[in-house]
DNA sequence: TATCATTTTTACCGTTTGGTCAAATATCTT
DNA sequence: AAGATATTTGACCAAACGGTAAAAATGATA
């Protein structure tokens, strides 16, 4: 990627503009994450970094390209996990590993996670062009890797596509709905502990087979 | 229920007043399920109704009853395909049929799903009491019907709430991340002629096996 | 048709919001 | 230290927001 425009000099950045930017982006993330696009205010994003409003806006010229400046650090973050399945591991090897990835990533990045559902969730109106353009070509090419293995016998048949969405929701919902799970199971708002026994349901459920043999009627 | 609280009288529905509710119920459940509670404004919510606002103000005090309205009227439609989970069935019947009914329910209630999917995201300010006592308790009792089929050998060993979130996300995910899948998938905004395929593949998931036996490794 | 309750509209209000501007201050370079 | 540049601030603004008040219009009822 180049550094700059085409068309503009844009001079190199100085020591204060790299700190303050990732304090602001920093400071976004947890209020974005948090309250979505339309429920964060400047005002509240500013405070939580610690600096007045206009001087924010000095920084990022619109609430919008703090969202967007956010969002394309993610997709990044969304698709290393991916981007690591090859053809090869064994179809087992692979997909354990890539939920595993997965569900580090949604421990790791639980603010991330919930900034994208909150985009998907509002029609993507930021990103539709990367997931019709670079997701789906990498899932395709992913998708194929999958689909040799099913045309080999080694993995049952199915939309290998469709596949990857199981994987998605299943890892993606710890982070996204974290507050959800926490209720249930009955845990404190801070208390993460159910990431291990989530490791190991999708496990079964991805890897091994859920329902006993000669029970399935 | 009763029809009124015990200290005020509240006179019976006019017809004029059912239809008007009933409209301002789905224009809301329109406009907060595509923005999110705060992107919804009162502006739309009433132009979408076809009504100026304050005469959507006349049927709800404020933003927050329609809001809440809604959330009330989902939780049923979210439990139901739950409550329906029985001990006299087989594993294997009983988890494809409410596999079945939540990817029905994914299906006939997309806005839904997005609504109850933007409360919990923004940390379920509504519902958390609900989550907490409700669900929680109906979670609790048909996650003892599974694990007596865990005992039994009738299901892996894994911690049936864990299950019961493998189902939750892999259904809703369809609706919540719609614009996703429609984009991955190469499709146009209003097909959803993915259920089909989306339903082999979970059952393929919980009920058969993934990976072919022999290749575990 | 006269009466009364219900419904709808018009005009408005205070607050919050994203964002601007010019002046003041701090930082860097020579 | 001086000058230039980069940063920060306080005061402000127009638009959008959720919501109100009171009068006008409509509907039900006797």
């Amino acid at each position: 990627m180049a550094k700059a425009a085409s068309t503009a000099p844009a001079r190199a950045k100085t020591r204060i503009q790299q700190e303050n930017e990732a304090r602001i982006l920093q400071a976004a993330l947890e209020v974005f994450s948090e309250k979505g696009f339309h429920g964060a205010t400047l005002d509240r994003i500013a405070a939580a970094a610690a600096m007045s409003k206009p001087n924010l806006l000095y920084y990022f010229k619109s609430k919008e390209e703090i969202h967007i400046a956010l969002l394309t650090d993610l997709l990044d973050i969304w698709l290393a996990p991916l981007r690591e399945i090859s053809a090869k591991g064994s179809p087992a090897s692979e997909i354990r590993s890539y939920i595993r990835r997965k569900l580090e990533s949604s421990q790791a990045f639980p603010r991330e996670s919930r900034l994208f559902a909150n985009e998907v969730l509002a029609g993507a109106p930021h990103i539709g062009d990367f997931l019709q353009t670079e997701l789906k070509q990498l899932v395709d090419e992913k998708a194929a890797i999958l689909q040799s293995w099913i045309d080999d016998g080694q993995l049952a048949s199915c939309d290998p596509r469709h596949l990857l969405f199981a994987i998605w929701s299943t890892t993606q919902h710890y982070a996204d709905f974290s507050v959800q799970v926490r209720h249930v199971l009955g845990l404190t708002p801070g208390d993460v502990s159910y990431y291990d026994e989530a490791a190991r349901m999708l496990d079964t459920l991805f890897l091994g087979r859920l329902i006993a043999p000669g029970t399935e009627g």
